[in-house]
DNA sequence: CTGAAAGCGCTTACAG
DNA sequence: CTGAAAGCGCTTACAG
């Protein structure tokens, strides 16, 4: 049988109270104590009942979600998978607070994760700005102990825990190779529109399409980049302004948010001229311009995966306990009207 | 504070021992009070605490995994995905037991589910061979109250409770896609390799990758199947000898496992003569492949995701419990040379 | 048909 | 520094 906290109790000669404390690592235990409880675990290989402590603790996690409060459909979904983890907090123990934040404003986030001291909460969770006000904030509530994960976004060297989101140099290199390989070796120019350059997502996309197709595909050029803040008006005006100056424009690469814009954009364009685009992120946008071949291609990345993912990292840390790397681990879906979910 | 047992009792003036009954479904209790009881439940808003349930119960779960013996990285890495997932049996309540059965044999299958019904278990995964008494046997198998789920292949209308694999219709489809469009409109002869017609998940890729081609790209012809059992050495015979009577091959499908055979083959045809191979199953061999430019494009199922699917929807479905249908969902990964993970 | 009591594996005041 | 006892939310014999 599974041995539990009375067979240790027991092959030590202690009470189930000093087993605890070693198990807990708390203090209070003089050192040969300790010992022989040590010893009896190693040599019981006893293994913790993780819900049987929980029950015992009547443990709650309290998270907090800082999120931009953009208007584009991936943010918003975004919201939405976390109001759904909310639903599900009862069976799973948790409290989720979401903060809403002005977008690629480091100030305003500054500021949230800043109030997250006040209360410490037992994780927070936050789509990551790069900057270095950010970056130290972020180092602050590791030092106050409190786990913390990036989402989408990351903001590596800040000393957060775990990033929840995609390798966005891998998202932009294949994007890359998708238009250069549709594209067909022929020479095209190729406009590109992102959120801003504020956020390391959108910078890494850039840089990894950039290099492949300076590597792989040199017949290719790349305009200077477009910053449509995420934001469908001015990413609508933006694209159509740059098919006005460019109209031999052959392919497009919507690297952030706010596709609704490109897509309007996009329909005003005569089937037959129109560019060959890859866009990111499924949303009902993207997925019926898919559908209607606007869009060739969508990267995609699971915004349900994600916030699971925070969450149970979260938990994982707040208990001390490792994550199952594997499992984390956030991939690149890519979407061609033939795999549509 | 959230309700509990003891709440209900209370509010319906009855015992605990009363309150489980109802709540578990279990006889011995009068209409009338079975009525009370369900009416506090409601009021109250309750939800079982199944954490707390399932340590009074000293619940462990039994699954057993069925899983055919083939010499391909894929189903070796499948077995070996089942057996991490034993070694965290004890946390998880699991206790896991591997079936070993040849390839592609139905009668053998049949066998091993037949089997089951001598000590059944609290669930059972099996990668799925079509046929009628497959599926009869799965028929059985749920009569007698067994959870299954089958896994990679599936088998419709057999009564099995789900399905952990990819949509493998979409999976034929996003192949020929690609290829289409990395061929780029030029007339093209492509050759497809299988496993063999007798599982459902290459009958799938091939009927999907087919339609695509017929519809989409006309220019592309595809040549008779070739039925390589997923075995190396069989297949890497097939496609030499394919190649040698049509040394025009401009395209290859893989639509099942046994690569490393393929691979073999397609290193002996001189760099710039290669064509163009879309191969299914991220191992050992076709990442090297991908990386090294033998093979343009992997589709990918992730065995690690499809085997923890499987055990927590056979634990639902032992429970009784609804399934996460978004979080199960095992997607088509795809893989280019530069989004390798 | 119904209930009182003990127990699952762990933790937490409280007492010494 | 250490332990006896009660309790987390649920289930299970056992008695009536």
């Amino acid at each position: 049988m599974k041995p539990t906290v009375h067979d240790i109790a027991r092959s030590a000669g202690v009470s189930l109270a000093t087993v605890d404390r070693v198990l807990n690592g708390r203090p209070g235990v003089r050192r040969v104590t300790r010992q022989k409880v040590e010893g009896a675990i190693v040599a019981l290989g006893y293994v913790r009942d993780v819900a049987a402590a929980n029950l015992a603790k009547g443990r709650t996690y309290g998270f907090t979600f800082i999120l931009p409060g953009n208007d584009n459909s991936f943010m918003i979904g975004l919201a939405d998978e976390v109001r759904t983890a909310m639903a599900r907090s009862i069976p799973e123990r948790t409290h989720i607070r979401i903060v809403d934040v002005p977008p690629f404003d480091p100030a305003a986030l500054v500021a949230a994760l800043e109030a997250v001291l006040e209360a410490p909460p037992s994780g927070v969770a936050f789509v990551a700005i790069d900057s270095p006000e950010v970056r130290a904030m972020t180092a602050r509530l590791a030092a106050a102990g409190i786990p913390t994960v990036t989402l989408v976004s990351d903001i590596p060297d800040s000393g957060r825990d775990h990033y929840a989101g995609i390798d966005n140099i891998a998202a932009g290199r294949t994007a890359a190779s998708l238009m250069g390989r549709f594209l067909g070796r022929r020479p095209a120019t190729v406009a590109v529109l992102a959120g801003s350059m504020l956020v390391r997502d959108h910078r890494e996309r850039l840089e990894g399409f950039s290099t492949v197709i300076r590597e792989a595909f040199p017949e290719i050029v790349i305009l200077p980049v477009l910053e449509g803040r995420d934001d469908p008006a001015l990413a609508e005006m933006l694209i159509a302004e740059a098919l006005r100056q460019n109209p031999q424009i052959g392919g497009m690469y919507s690297l952030g948010a706010g596709n609704r814009g490109l897509i309007r954009a996009l329909a005003t364009i005569e089937r037959g001229e129109r560019p060959l685009v890859i866009a990111h992120e499924l949303t009902t946008s993207t997925r019926t311009a898919l559908a209607g071949g606007l869009i060739d291609a969508v990267l995609n990345q699971d915004a349900g995966h994600e916030v699971r993912s925070a969450i149970r990292v979260l938990k994982a840390k707040a208990d001390g306990l490792p994550v199952l790397a594997a499992q984390e681990r956030i991939r690149i879906d890519i979407f061609l009207k033939d795999n549509l979910p």
